[in-house]
RNA sequence: CGCGGGGUGGAGCAGUCUGGUAGCUCGUCGGGCUCAUAACCCGGAGGUCGUAGGUUCAAAUCCUGCCCCCGCAC
C-alpha cells in the first residue's frame, strides 16, 4: 500500500501517525508567518512528518501542473486527505489509483465544509461523527465509504471533540485504507437533500450575546473553545471566556447575579458561570480573581448590549 | 521593525502623569461569634515593587538598556 498524505492541521495528525508506514510523501500547506512576531511556525502535520521521518512537501498551490506531475510519478494507490486546507482539483485526485480519500469531521451529508465540528456544537447537536469518503470535485460531496458516530457531551467543547474525532478518523482510516486500496469497498452516494453546510467560522460569531438564551450561548461558548475563544464585550473591553458552565439562575441580561464563588452572568433565560476568563492583555485567571481585580460588584452590568461596539 | 496592554506579599489589582509612610479584594495562619455556613467580627504573617544601570537628599514612581508575559491583527 502506497499512500500520499495531504493534511495541515492537528485533526490530521493521528491519522498520519497510524498510516505512516504506508505514506510515501506528506503534503501540507506552506508554513506562514503568524502569531505576535509573525514568526514562521511549522504546521502540526509538517512537524509530525519530520518526527516520523517522512518526506514533506508544502506547495503554494497544489493545483499547479508541475506538482501534480510529481505526485503522479509516485504512482500511489490513494491520496489520503484530512484538514488540508486547499481545494484539490480532479486532475490531482485522479493521479492515484483509488483517487482521493477524505476524512471529514461530521456525519455527512450534514455539515459539509470547513468547520463541521464547531458548527455541530454551535447548532446544539447531540451527536456527530467522522465520515470517510471518496473525494470528487465538489465540496465534501463525494460518496461515503464508512462513518462512525459519537455523542457530543453536554459540556464538551470543540477542542475536546476535535481530539476525539481525530482519533476516530485515524481508526477509520487505518481500518479501511487496505480495503480501499484493494478496491473492495462500498460507495454510498450522499443524499444531497439532507445536506447542510458548515462554513468557516467568523470571529464575530464567537461573541457571546447575552440577549439570547443562556443554553444557546453555552453552545456558542463550547463551539469556540478553545479556538478562537468565545468572548464577551464587557464594560472593561473584550473578555475571553475560557471555562464556563450553564446555570439556570435568571436575571437582567448582561448583569452579574453573583460573584461568589464564581461570577454569574445573566442572559435572556438562565445565565453563564464564568469559571475561567481572560481579559484583554491579561493572562487567564479564575472568574473569582477577575472579580477581585476588576472590582466587579453584584448587580452591575458587565456586558452592555444596547450600545455594543 | 504590524498595533497595543502588562510584570507591585500566595492570586487578581490600585498606586506611576503631579518622586517622599506599601493600599484594595481574596487566600493563608491564629482567635471569636453561630445549630451552622462560600457568612460575620478581631488579630497576625508575608513584598529586593521583572532585571541592570542612570538622575536625585530621596525612586514602585523620572531617564536608558535588557529579559519575560499577554490581547488584537495575521
Amino acid at each position: 500500500m502506497k499512500l500520499v498524505f495531504f493534511g495541515t492541521a492537528d485533526f490530521a495528525v493521528p491519522a498520519l501517525r497510524r498510516l505512516a508506514p504506508h505514506v510515501a510523501l506528506v503534503v501540507a500547506q506552506p508554513d506562514r508567518p503568524s502569531g505576535r512576531k509573525m514568526h514562521v511556525r511549522p504546521s502540526p502535520v509538517k512537524e509530525a512528518a519530520a518526527e516520523l521521518g517522512l518526506a514533506c512537501e508544502t506547495p503554494e498551490r497544489c493545483r499547479e501542473p508541475g506538482f501534480i506531475e510529481r505526485i503522479a510519478a509516485l504512482e500511489a494507490d490513494a491520496l489520503v486527505v484530512a484538514a488540508y486546507g486547499q481545494i484539490m482539483p480532479e486532475r490531482l485526485l485522479n493521479v492515484a489509483k483509488r483517487g482521493g480519500i477524505n476524512l471529514h469531521g461530521s456525519l455527512l451529508p450534514k455539515f459539509r465544509g470547513a468547520a463541521p465540528i464547531q458548527r455541530a456544537i454551535l447548532e446544539g447537536e447531540t451527536e456527530t461523527g467522522v465520515t470517510l469518503m471518496q473525494m470528487d470535485k465538489g465540496m465534501d460531496t463525494g460518496d461515503a465509504i464508512a462513518s462512525v458516530a459519537t455523542p457530543i457531551g453536554r459540556d464538551e467543547t470543540a477542542g475536546e471533540l476535535f481530539v476525539r474525532l481525530a482519533e476516530l478518523a485515524a481508526q477509520l482510516a487505518e481500518e479501511w485504507m487496505p480495503r480501499i486500496v484493494a478496491g473492495d469497498y462500498p460507495r454510498v452516494p450522499q443524499d444531497s437533500d439532507r445536506a447542510t453546510y458548515a462554513p468557516k467560522v467568523l470571529k464575530e460569531e464567537a461573541r457571546i450575546d447575552v440577549t439570547r438564551r443562556a443554553d444557546r450561548e453555552y453552545d456558542r461558548f463550547r463551539a469556540f473553545t478553545p479556538s478562537p475563544g468565545a468572548y464577551l464585550g464587557t464594560v472593561l473591553g473584550h473578555v475571553k471566556v475560557s471555562e464556563a458552565r450553564w446555570n439556570s439562575a435568571d436575571g437582567t441580561p448582561g448583569t452579574l447575579l453573583a460573584l461568589d464563588p464564581v461570577p454569574l452572568l445573566a442572559c435572556a433565560t438562565g445565565c453563564l458561570e464564568l469559571r475561567t476568563v481572560q481579559p484583554e492583555g491579561k493572562k487567564r485567571m479564575s472568574g473569582r480573581d477577575f472579580a477581585n481585580g476588576a472590582r466587579l460588584a453584584k448587580g452591575m452590568t458587565l456586558v452592555p448590549h444596547e450600545s455594543v461596539a
